[in-house]
DNA sequence: TCTACATTAACCCTTATGGGTGAATATAAA
DNA sequence: TTTATATTCACCCATAAGGGTTAATGTAGA
């Protein structure tokens, strides 16, 4: 029955899980742009567009001005911090498991080097 | 029409943009487990938890150890680097976009007391 | 006012997701 | 061999996503 609850990590994972919304953020990365302009970068419809950056919006990762009837599409990195601190506990437990994996070689090593020592 | 390539980052984001999801790679960092153990962790049957477990498996993020009758779990948060990397471009961004406001707003500061020194 | 442009809204279609139940499979144990 | 346990498979259901096309809206300009 659907979610229980959707969080910001949710909106925000969910958001950047998709490579067209990846490269539209890449493209925001560079200059400010407007929905036409995204959408003739990519192969697919303005409309397909306009859907994937309300996404990005409801994620917080995109604002919009609106001008006239030009709206203009900003990258709003903000929110990206809560993800990379998310994903930096992973990132660490895994270096720390590299590092325990190599000491685990290096004394490995050592044993073996004793026991050929005695043959 | 589906998505014309589904890359890692997708399936990696795409993973962990579930609560329960999350949850388990949580658990999982504490100690492998096996599925059962995880699914009565969680409010869901066991048949759906054996569900987020594949995702994460696709992903990656988890690798199972077929023991007899048991499936042992374990983290495995090494594809989380890639991640880490993507994100970590856009924290930067966000931090040098910082950076410049306040640059900004100090040299707007300057500017304001000399225009009173001025009046 | 009439027309052209920018964007969204309202639909349709297909696939994936998140949840469930009940059966099937595989292994451990009696 | 029979039974119990662990897990998946095969379905059903509802919703959301990603894509499309064709209106509808809102604004700039002639």
């Amino acid at each position: 029955m659907g979610e229980y609850k959707t969080t910001r990590l949710d909106e925000l994972f969910g958001a950047v899980s998709d490579g067209t919304r990846r490269a539209i953020l890449a493209r925001l990365a560079q200059s400010d742009a407007r929905v036409t302009e995204l959408a003739s970068a990519f192969p697919i419809s303005l409309n397909s567009t306009s859907k994937h950056i309300r996404i990005l919006e409801r994620a917080g990762l995109v604002t919009r001005s609106v001008q006239g009837r030009e709206h203009v599409l900003s990258l709003n990195a903000g929110p990206m911090a809560e993800a990379a601190e998310w994903i930096e506990f992973y990132r660490r437990f895994w270096e720390d498991r590299l590092a325990a994996l190599e000491a685990f070689v290096i004394k490995k090593r050592g044993t073996d080097q004793h026991r050929s020592k005695k043959q």
